[in-house]
DNA sequence: TAAAAACCTGCATAAACCTGCATAAATATA
DNA sequence: TATATTTATGCAGGTTTATGCAGGTTTTTA
């Protein structure tokens, strides 16, 4: 298998990025696609003579740029952009990774290296939707019977079929967490299938905003021990975490 | 037994490999097919004169790889809505549905009165999203597989779950439709997916837009007299859909 | 206003490309 | 059956494309 990528998969790529976005660095695009800088300029100057988007200083912002709805909460987005980037790493060629739905994990999905070869499982919709975007990996839908509220898969079968699976990783988009109670959730159904994917993964990481931590609600899915990994906008030392660290976290 | 390929054999393999990954290298393929840099680079080039895939610098890439700045074209939107429209009518409160994916059949859901209380089942991940959006209606998925180029799930166990599905009616988003030969389709993986879908149906209607009328694909989906309602953004009286009103199908 | 970052131009090179020809197998024809 | 034709493939060679690098210029930013 090669190593490169055709110059029209970088393409799809950026375009993608853009959509994605609405701008993209120069800098960041040499990093993701490991390819000089040279190549970068080539391709967004490719792009847009072909109109497919309009270059500025340092990178490329989208032809339709629509700053209205698409990204109402910028702040929290930003956050969640450093979360998913630090997620990124702990994924290698070849994992089978539970997924999760949410904002948090959508953002990782979006930022994974297009060179990625691994298989990923999710019980979420628009989090399948956003993975089929990505060439090289491979996309498993698990349930039948959707829940409106929590847009994924939810109820006996996804349980059931999560019980066949082994993972390596697990990514838990969470909505609450507590040094001493650990993660919680408002819905039982969700909590149903998040324990079912805590039970099938070798080793599960934590994604949370600051804001959500030392919270809680009304339904437990695990507890602090199980955990094995906490990623949070903060600085690993921030004296938020500490808690956490305490209780034998490990801290992105 | 032969130690080398026939020509269709190389053919078959690449378009296959396109299908799962859509792109293929010609260095990858050389090494895998055991041929010259030469003959790849022929068979290449003969798959993009008859149109199955485009061919780059390197390799070629998936005809629907180019979904990039396809997205938002509001060309034939008018047409798809008209479809819609009528399709909508014939779906009931209490009904079992199945829908396939495309731009069509999108329409259509959001066309859906927020009233209607029925059941939807899809493989498609675009439209399961979209039913969600409805307050009333349980939405089933079906499969787990996801194949990237036609956005929803295909394979033996979509087939296998359909089988035990009885619907009342099936709406087929449909690419290619001509009164002697029926429904074609291009892909093998929806081919099978679609069969499926009609044999589990006791109704099955076709929704294709007028540009799309006497048109052949190379693989056949079902005949023309599977098909109980043909339709489309024309008048029912309309000649182009003579044709099919003399094969005995209801037009709307 | 100076340093850093991004940009450009031109050049080098390897990989991919093409054209034309040779050969062997498959197929058609006498 | 023997011979001609077509087809599929590989090879030699010359060309083009994609990409990185060197060195210099412009733009941004602190």
């Amino acid at each position: 298998m090669q190593v490169f990528m055709l110059k029209q998969e970088r393409h799809a790529f950026i375009i993608q990025q853009l959509n994605v976005h609405n701008r993209v660095y120069s800098t960041d695009l040499q990093t993701r696609l490991d390819v000089s800088e040279d190549t970068i300029r080539r391709d967004l100057q490719e792009l847009a003579e072909d109109g497919l988007l309009i270059k500025v200083h340092g990178g490329a912002v989208s032809k339709s740029f629509h700053f209205t709805l698409s990204n109402n909460n910028v702040y929290a987005s930003k956050a969640k952009q450093d979360i998913a980037r630090k997620a990124c790493h702990l994924i290698a060629n070849d994992m089978v990774v539970l997924l999760t739905g949410g904002t948090t994990i959508r953002e990782m999905v979006n930022e994974l290296s297009p060179m990625l070869k691994a298989t990923f499982i999710t019980p979420s919709i628009p989090i399948a939707l956003e993975l089929m975007n990505h060439p090289r990996v491979d996309v498993i839908f698990i349930g039948n019977q959707l829940n409106k509220n929590a847009q994924m898969a939810t109820g006996a079968e996804v349980v059931k079929m999560l019980s066949t699976i082994r993972a390596d990783l697990c990514f838990l988009g969470t909505n609450a967490i507590e040094a001493g109670v650990g993660i919680t959730e408002s819905s039982w159904e969700v909590v149903e299938v998040k324990r079912a994917m805590i039970k099938a993964t070798d080793k599960l990481v934590s994604m949370v905003i600051a804001e959500k931590l030392n919270t809680i609600q009304p339904m437990q899915v695990c507890g602090i021990g199980e955990i094995d990994t906490l990623i949070t906008e903060l600085a690993p030392d921030d004296e938020l975490l500490a808690p956490y660290h305490n209780k034998g976290l490990s801290l992105l």
